[in-house]
DNA sequence: ACATTCATTGACCAATGGTTAATAAAGAAT
DNA sequence: ATTCTTTATTAACCATTGGTCAATGAATGT
């Protein structure tokens, strides 16, 4: 027996999050065994746990990152589109985009029952929702009550955990997606 | 070693079903062990696969009731309500009611990621979304295309799934819900 | 060179869904 | 009532899972 391998081989927090990530989005979180995780690795599966606390750790290291992509590519649409009218729709596209373009994290993030997640993730996924918010407030020019929002939200959600379930890409239902968007919007009239 | 019970004590597939609509709505399916139903049913947990062929038909058994149960109370409110506009509205809350009635079952109804579910549920669901279809349509006189009562549905989807992770009723959430169809119902004119 | 720290292995644990040979109760036939 | 057949059940088995941890040699520090 040999254990520690030696410093070129040794195992990082990158290299499993990189070999997660993929894993992840292939087969779905609760599917990924850590032994099947670590045979991709070609490391035992208990070496994982020295880098993370447990597979929910794994996860939301991921995730984490995932939410400031999304937040930044909002933060493009407001500065980069001039129409108000147009910078809505783009950021309501943009985050059914974002839903259906990382599929497993977003079932993980908004619909896990796990509670350990669900605890790592709560402060992630309000600063989405408020990013959201207050995008459409500036927009609206503060004609847009909280529970408005919040249902549209909530029709955006219905979109995209309907299509997670579906092997079916963002390009597939971008059209659809497209009338979702234009039919939420006429609630913002 | 004395298998077989006396008659009075045989389990039954009844008895099996109302302990495991108690066990997967108070502590959800995929939580709930076949070795934790066995022992409320005071059997061995391999005595269940006598009755059904595995975790999945028993779920499929109960949801397939409540599927029947959501289209009679739909035709209930096309039977007794007199104004359209409030046929739909009181179809659209009942749809929302019942998903949060039975969380857990709608949980697994439209989000599940078990292919075996799914393909036991497909026929199921496809009904339910249907009868919608054609109440939908009836009451709008057909001013209403395909693509918009699936953008309602998809709406009405996105609450259910959103409050189906939290621990509130139906009760606790109402007056959201009322909002919430009010606001599905401006892009119906 | 020696001591300490670190990263890893592999065996362990408890738990899970599903399977099946053995078994006695239930049911049918005589 | 007795015998034979069918049925419903147990308990042991299997492979697999997430997580734990003592033992171990590489890496690091003195």
């Amino acid at each position: 027996m040999s254990p520690r391998k030696s410093e070129g081989k040794e195992l990082s927090k990158e290299m499993v999050l990189n070999e997660a990530r993929k894993l992840f989005a292939s087969v779905g979180y609760s599917k990924v065994s850590m032994r099947q995780l670590a045979k991709t690795l070609d490391c035992s599966h208990g070496a994982i746990y020295y880098h993370f606390k447990n597979k929910a750790e794994i996860f939301y290291s991921l995730v984490k990152t995932d939410f400031s992509l999304l937040n930044n590519k909002i933060d493009d649409i407001i500065l980069t589109e001039n129409n108000a009218s147009q910078k809505i729709e783009k950021i309501l596209l943009c985050f059914i985009e974002f839903g259906l373009t990382q599929q497993n994290h977003y079932a993980i993030m908004f619909l896990s029952k796990e509670k350990e997640i669900q605890h790592l993730l709560q402060l992630d996924s309000n600063k989405t929702y408020e990013k959201l918010i207050s995008s459409l407030t500036d927009l609206t020019e503060n004609k847009l009550n909280p529970a408005s929002i919040w249902s549209i939200f909530l029709s955006l959600h219905g979109f995209i955990t309907f299509y997670i379930n579906t092997q079916l890409s963002y390009q597939d239902v971008k059209s659809l997606a497209n009338f979702h968007v234009k039919n939420i919007m006429k609630s913002i009239e």
